[in-house]
DNA sequence: CAGCATGTGTCAACATGCTGACACTGGACA
DNA sequence: TGTCCAGTGTCAGCATGTTGACACATGCTG
């Protein structure tokens, strides 16, 4: 893990182009999405959240907030927002670790569709200039350095 | 320029994709520079500022806050805070447009060469495990997504 | 069985970033 | 020349996220 970088001249290592390219991109991604999610009364944690809880209904609260990379205590106020708006429903009676389950409504389906088209039409602009394989080049690069980072091996996660 | 996304089943598009893989990433290695930078004293806003001032000395407050992508004013208090430790130097008369050009002190040399180091290695860390001609690939391909995602107004809905 | 580690939900205090607003400067344009 | 507009720095208020702490439930271990 020690690699001796030479810092002796103005010249980034490639390595750490990578990394300011990382967060430029993903900065303009993140403020795109959100133009286009805020009209339909949205944030981008939210909009994770709703997704995540689309992909895996009846999640805890904790596994959310992991998901979405926030701590367990900023999940728990972005999920009384939803609730409030009718957006998810939490479990009254807690589960066997104290957990209260949470789920989409069906009020909640639709806008998280509508949602869905506009986040896909953003990642859409950001890669339609791109041919397909180089697409699929770049996600495959993607998660190897998100697994390098993790120190999770998770096998790549082979979800084609 | 084709993405009639189909949102009818569960499957996210590959650009989707590519979108969570950036977020998880860039969050990857948020946490693991803010890891090496903090018995520095240093956050990452705050390395990223100096980086910033290194490679384009006497440079303006709002021009830097552009490039570390946060508001005037936050990089506002960023800047005291750096000026503070005695790590910047902004001119006390402004110049031509009221700026204020805001430069690295010696002292901050050293530390920044230190922070270099730390940085780079987590850098590393990431993109160790791929060969060199990959590492250029995944650049050109961030930079054509950035790219993308900056120059594109917004069309991306469906074709107008 | 008692004790303890783990996982979860929640409350309070704190830090950080952003939006809105204002003052000031310099250049563009009628 | 006078006026407007873009760019910058700064202040106040607000929103959001995080750390630290505590209470509760479950399962393992002595």
């Amino acid at each position: 893990m020690c690699q001796t970088v030479d810092m002796n001249d103005d010249a980034r290592t490639p390595a750490e182009e990578v990394g300011v390219l990382l967060k430029e991109a993903q900065s303009l991604l993140h403020q795109r999405m959100d133009e286009r999610l805020r009209p339909l009364g949205l944030s981008v944690p939210q909009y994770a959240c709703l997704q995540a809880l689309r992909d895996s209904p009846g999640i805890t609260g904790s596994e959310l907030a992991r998901r979405v990379f926030v701590s367990r205590q900023s999940m728990n106020v972005l999920l009384q927002g939803l609730a409030g708006r009718g957006l998810v429903e939490r479990s009254e009676q807690p589960g066997p670790r104290r957990e209260r389950a949470t789920v989409l409504t069906s009020a909640a389906a639709g806008l998280l569709d509508e949602a869905r088209g506009a986040v896909a039409g953003v990642a859409g602009t950001m890669t339609d200039g791109l041919p397909a394989d180089d697409v699929a080049r770049l996600r495959a690069l993607l998660a190897a350095c998100r697994d390098a980072l993790a120190g999770a091996p998770s096998t790549a996660d082979g979800r084609p």
